[in-house]
DNA sequence: TTACCACCTGGGAATAACTACCAACTAAAA
DNA sequence: TTTTAGTTGGTAGTTATTCCCAGGTGGTAA
């Protein structure tokens, strides 16, 4: 189904690219120190595809930083969120995943391997798009979250439909570069 | 707002009233046996309207059954969930939500109090209503998610739209019946 | 009605995923 | 350089949930 442009390995790096180049600057702009461990959280996200957990984040900037502290981690992802450099993303009742990649997108999750992927789908960009408020509420964003069975998992048979249990790690098809 | 027909008070106790009534035969149905706390448990959930947490249940269950344990209903709202009698709800980060409400609809999310509303959006439930395969993936659901800042959170005007700490409880507005 | 037992339950221990705390360190402004 | 506000690494603590298993019980077969 070859999908929407922004998935394709040619926009990754040049995407990766850039936002490796500005991060100096958008941490000055946020009046925060570019230190070496930032740097290697945000180039660690950005070249990741997998949407990874903090925790493998971590096992992957330590080949690197074998010092940095797993706090570190959590405490760095959560400022790139809040300063727009990231997002967090919750599917089922797993750890919090994060994308380094900002731009509008939303995620189809494997229920059966757990493994998140990203999808563009402009039908719900406009599902609210044009409002507001709902009510007495003010709308600040519409997130949309499709569980799916993936072709491995389909042809593995299981997983029926219904929702899987949690703390179930993902199968690690291959160890990534 | 005059929500959807199915928010009514007057439909949530007739369908409380229904689906109570039912229950003993579902579980017979599922090969389960009809227990006290499994019955208190189904009880609370269906008469709940704010999304309850498992330890929120366990509270309320505890007034007429001492001697529950919080295991019991974490494993019995999990049951539930599988045997289709309930629905969970995992917005955010926080934990868990469970609806008895078992009816299609989506949820609108206050990230200020992080209270859960019901919200009918007819226009989502149409999103991938016909299409059964995504590409490789197929299709098993699609819930949506609506990030809201509700009336009360807006007048007290922190919360600019960034996602709140975890683990804040909602504001107990007042005390359930 | 009773006996049986597969299924259930309670309670405590264990675990996963964070989160708080604080003394030592360092980026970057002066 | 010097200074210091901002950052970091360990470690301990917390929360939500799950595991374990001995003892209890709903449902049914006799
Ligand atoms: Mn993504
Ligand atoms: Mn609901
Ligand atoms: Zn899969
Ligand atoms: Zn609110």
């Amino acid at each position: 189904m070859g999908g929407p442009a922004f998935l394709s390995k040619q926009w990754h790096v040049r995407y990766r690219a850039q936002r490796a180049a500005e991060f100096g600057a958008y941490c000055r702009e946020q009046g925060l120190a570019v230190t070496p461990q930032r740097v290697a959280i945000i180039r660690a996200l950005l070249s990741a595809e997998d949407h990874p957990r903090a925790d493998q984040i971590y096992a992957r900037v330590r080949r690197q930083h074998p010092h940095i502290s797993l706090t570190t981690v959590y405490r760095t992802l959560e400022q790139f969120c809040e300063m727009g450099q990231a997002r967090k993303v919750t599917l089922l009742h797993e750890g919090a995943r994060y994308d380094g990649n900002i731009t509008p997108h939303h995620h189809v999750l494997c229920v059966g391997c757990q493994r998140v992927f990203d999808i563009a789908l402009p039908e719900a960009d406009r599902l609210l798009h044009d409002r507001e408020r709902l009510g007495e509420f003010v709308l600040l964003r519409c997130l949309v979250e499709v569980q799916v069975l993936c072709g491995q998992c389909r042809r593995k048979g299981q997983n029926s439909t219904g929702v899987r249990p949690r703390r179930q790690r993902p199968v690690q098809s291959a160890a990534q570069s």
